[in-house]
DNA sequence: TCTGGGGTCCTAGGACCC
DNA sequence: TCTGGGGTCCTAGGACCC
């Protein structure tokens, strides 16, 4: 082996740099505990206090704030076991309100596109945006991040971490790492140079690279001793392609290596899939419980398809049964799922849930305990009966507008004023939420008081 | 007692067609 | 005596994300 040889991203870099600049950087800005803070934005005596929000169903811990990270609460830990640690220390408990955090991701999420330029800023989830910078001189790049950061807080209330480099991957591991020594990168890391860029690949476990999970991790160490992310950046693309997923894992060492694989977005529209699901608040043995919940699942995931303009070609259901012999460390419980071809594709919340419940009748079984069940539409089309058409009759075109109409009560009231009688009244198997602050920001009846 | 919900992309393999 | 090959669609399943 000749020593003028170079590590391949050497040579990778070398190729894909413009007069040694990037042709393209990404920040991600991400919300720090990003349910915590929204909690804490109206009670500010929690200030400086731990604090945490729990998943539907009150049944995991999906958000930390750093005080509570601190104590040792367990992310994605059931509530059950943390409890006595939360008790102990005083910990300040919420179940999730999702109508809160929604309201304020899109003030977020606006800011910067008044910042940056709407066409820039791809919304990656709730709490995560892209924000392209590549039109930017490199040396700006700090000083823009950091204003972006100054200004996301003071409009919003919300704090945010920024991560800068020449592709997303890089950008995620600058960002992971900016929240890790907050004093000292002030929540903003950029990686502008191959050092840089090196050192933080040799600091960041495999595991914590976006895109590689616990399946991947496992195999990376236990199979080629790879543990860090420099070393898995020096494996080949071919390595990526035949271990980590196809041309997701070739992206993914491309990545690695400064050379932009994943690019900017347009806002996902039109969805592929719509799910609702839920586990129930306790066990349901009851078929017709069963029949009223896929009944609301569906009304809520058809309002989701009407919002998109879309119809479903295929409609399916799974309940999923609480295990008998389970086990103490796995009580995940059997699914079972049937689904239905639809004559043709609708949005209509009555033609929806004829065939939904109707296959309730062919899962359930008498003396089984439940403890979820779900909808799924698929097969997504355009939606034909959304202006008027011609060749569709018009009691089709009346459904229309009923929907429609539906859909507007419901929406303004921001919960379920009309529903099909299917839906039920009752609701036994509906879920807990115990602990869920007022929704500040999108009920007048709970509309923060300033005194 | 007790462990969320909603998505994405990709691949393999079978069915079917010409 | 002897039975192709390529394209496309669909579904199941595995991985990942927040």
């Amino acid at each position: 082996m000749s020593t003028t040889m170079q590590p391949i991203q050497t040579n990778l870099f070398a190729q894909h740099t413009v007069n040694g600049n990037y042709p393209s950087m990404y920040a991600i800005v991400d919300c720090n505990n990003f349910y915590c803070s929204c909690e804490r934005l109206f009670k500010p005596h929690l200030d400086n206090k731990p604090v945490v929000v729990l998943s539907n169903n009150d049944g995991c811990i999906i958000s930390r704030s750093d005080e509570s990270k601190l104590l040792g609460v367990d992310m994605a830990g059931p509530y059950f076991l943390a409890k006595p640690l939360i008790k102990k220390h005083d910990v300040a408990v919420f179940s999730s309100n999702y109508n809160l955090y929604g309201d304020l991701s899109m003030r977020v999420m606006d800011t910067l596109r008044a910042i940056i330029g709407e066409q820039h800023v791809e919304v990656y989830s709730v709490d995560e945006a892209f924000v392209d910078l590549s039109m930017f001189p490199i040396e700006e790049l700090d000083r823009i991040a950091r204003d972006m950061k100054a200004t996301v807080e003071q409009w919003t209330g919300i704090k945010v971490s920024i991560g800068v480099a020449p592709t997303k991957v890089l950008s995620k591991l600058a960002n992971r790492l900016s929240k890790k020594n907050k004093e000292k990168s002030g929540g903003v890391i950029v990686l502008d140079t191959m050092e840089k860029i090196k050192k933080a690949l040799a600091i960041t476990p495999v595991g914590d690279i976006w895109g590689v999970g616990g399946q991947y991790a496992k195999k990376l160490k236990e199979q080629w001793f790879i543990d860090d992310a420099l070393q898995l950046s020096k494996m080949s693309e071919e390595f990526g392609r035949l271990h980590l997923g196809g041309v997701v894992g070739v992206r993914l060492i491309r990545e690695l290596n400064g050379i932009a694989s994943k690019d900017m977005q347009d806002e996902l529209l039109n969805k592929k899939m719509i799910a609702t699901t839920r586990m129930f608040g306790s066990p349901v043995g009851d078929i017709n419980d069963i029949k009223e919940a896929v009944a609301t699942y569906t009304s809520r995931a058809a309002e989701k398809l009407r919002r998109q303009h879309s119809a479903a070609n295929i409609i399916s259901i799974f309940v999923v049964s609480k295990e008998e012999n389970h086990n103490a460390t796995f009580n995940r419980g059997i699914t079972h799922s049937r689904y239905t071809t639809l004559p043709t594709a609708t949005s209509f919340t009555n033609e929806l849930i004829k065939p939904a419940v109707a296959m309730v009748d062919g899962l359930f079984k008498e003396g089984t305990l439940y403890k979820k069940a779900g909808v799924m539409l698929s097969g997504l089309v355009p939606d034909a009966s959304i202006q008027g058409n011609l060749f569709i009759p018009e009691t089709k075109n009346n459904g229309r507008l009923l929907m429609d109409m539906i859909d507007n009560i419901n929406f303004s009231q921001r919960d379920d004023v009309l529903k099909f009688a299917a839906s039920g009244t009752t609701r036994d198997w509906k879920m807990r939420q115990e602990l869920r602050s007022p929704r500040y920001t999108t009920r007048w009846e709970e509309l923060y008081e300033v005194r």
